[in-house]
DNA sequence: GGCAACGTTTTTATCGATACAAAGGATCTC
DNA sequence: GAGATCCTTTGTATCGATAAAAACGTTGCC
């Protein structure tokens, strides 16, 4: 007991008596055993993070940041790749409900609205990303709308008529694609330009390979643009090479865009223009509502809804 | 006790039991709790992983990798930072060593040959990199001088002359840089090729941002050269976007290769020329590894010293 | 019938840290 | 000097799963 109070630094003990407890500490090689301390405190200092695949520039970039937010609240991360696929997703749900972890942050790809009732657990969860809106728990998300927006609006300023916006699929439901897809219509709407359905772009999944393949195949069809609002800095780097094999120059004959600034962005050529969503901020945000939720032990106050702010960097693919 | 046998699957339950417990199981919602099974069994199935930072394309390849392998195993990965500092590898060490862990896959880049009896500790461990070889651990490394050797090579036979090598700084030890210098260097001397210092470029750390910024420099200073390899894809990255801003076309006038084929290679314009070392296979070994011994719980057979295979991938950046 | 052998279920003890309570010791007050 | 008060140390029970052993029940055999 004394022992436990010298390790977690309780008072009233007597220096003398720590002293004696910490050269017995060394001398014996002690080391605290966490699986018995997480037994009995019912915490284990761990908190999921379930993202669809790590290797990709945006998910490596959020989960270094997460990873950093929770070091400073003192909470270990342990990692989950989802594939996007809606079962692993709930799976993660479902391990953390072992009290594996502490609680959990997920990014939502393949759940959708529908599964709202599975995010009813006993632990804290949060959820980042854009599938799942006013359901039962936190929910950080990236200002999409806003940000498209302000991102297609650049491409008209500098002088685009026709700007196609390659993204995924658009369902009815709520993602990625279609949030941006939203914010690129507006922006077209203000400006008085039609929205050309021809001018959508879509793409199997947001890597840079289907984005590449499908451009190439579109151009190849005589799809005529001068402007592409890309919905993630992935997807452009696909859509810059697939320009690029088709001796397209950017940004002299079409302006280019993207979504996220991964550190690629800046080194690319040619670099590339984006929104910055602030990703610090936003796993700065997730990791506090998820370590005030494990302290206050679910009893908290009200769902929070957090969209980050963001920032359009103009690089050469818009014309620098 | 029988819910135990039930849950693990033991024999002799006799099936009416069994679907008893299971039926109060699912009734009561019961959840196993990982961490009073931890405590009893010693083990947390979960391995840590000590990178420098998950936001670099190649520890993030590595990583998506070994999360996979590891799941294969029935293990779970938890990511430190360690942001190649020596101190933060070796607290990575101590981190495991209070059963937190049940072993460690570390990518050393901060320790180094000096730190080899840090690494006696009571539990497994797989040393991922370069800095450290014939300690007392299992070590998975890349081909560093062969891939290095071939890649130089290409360049030699596309009729590179004044080939640069782009690399940190060339200490007395073992580290990426100097293993995959002697590479380098010696497909130079087997070409009959002088390895004129001048050629060599030293960046302060291996990033996209530090390559770009002493190329241009260097090449504001006069450098000449018709080819280079840079000892990662980051690297080469920044080098390609170094040489762009300064006017010079890849691969007419100069042949660039990297090294890790990360994902972005392929899309990048011009697409980069790189070794790949067969990341899956490097993971699942570390991975396979660690998990025998954990198995074995340390009383296993000699330490290995694992090096994968490679194959050129050539693309524009040489010639294509 | 009695006993052994086997399959199944229950009991007990344990992993190691810690919350809580009780005991010990010193100091102070009236 | 007795008792109250405080600080410090020690004792005990507990978190929940499981290894090991004991108890229980069947069945089979001589």
């Amino acid at each position: 007991m004394t022992v436990s109070n010298v390790i977690n630094g309780h008072p009233n003990v007597r220096p003398a008596t720590r002293d004696r407890v910490l050269e017995a500490m060394t001398r014996l090689d002690y080391r605290v055993n966490v699986a018995a301390r997480n037994l009995r405190k019912g915490r284990t200092g761990t908190i999921g993070l379930a993202v669809p695949e790590i290797n990709r520039p945006y998910y490596g970039r959020l989960a270094a940041s997460i990873i950093a937010a929770a070091d400073r609240h003192g909470l270990r991360v342990s990692i989950e790749q989802t594939g996007a696929r809606r079962e692993s997703e709930l799976a993660a749900l479902a391990l953390s409900r072992n009290r594996l972890y502490d609680g959990l942050i997920l990014s939502t790809v393949g759940m959708g609205p529908a599964d709202v009732q599975a995010l009813e657990v006993d632990h804290p969860v949060v959820i980042l990303g854009e599938r799942i809106f006013g359901g039962p728990v936190d929910h950080v998300a990236m200002p999409n709308e806003a940000a498209s927006e302000a991102a297609t609006r650049h491409l008209v300023e500098r002088g685009c008529r026709r700007i196609a916006i390659v993204c995924g699929r658009l369902g009815g439901e709520v993602d990625v694609s279609s949030l941006r897809h939203a914010g690129y219509l507006r922006a077209l709407t203000e400006a008085g330009l039609a929205a050309d359905p021809e001018l959508v772009v879509t793409v199997e999944s947001l890597t840079m390979q289907d984005a590449a393949r499908r451009l190439r195949e579109r151009l190849a069809d005589g799809l005529l643009l001068d402007g592409a609002f890309c919905v993630t800095d992935t997807v452009a780097m696909g859509v810059l090479r697939a320009l690029a094999d088709a001796g397209v120059r950017v940004p002299e004959q079409v302006r280019v865009i993207g979504f996220d600034n991964v550190d690629e962005s800046a080194y690319l050529v040619p670099s590339l223009s984006t929104v910055d969503p602030d990703h610090d901020l936003m796993a700065e945000r997730a990791v506090a509502l998820l370590a005030s939720r494990i302290d206050r032990a679910g009893s908290g106050p009200e769902r929070e809804e957090f969209a980050g702010p963001f920032r359009l960097v103009v690089r050469e693919s818009t014309g620098g």
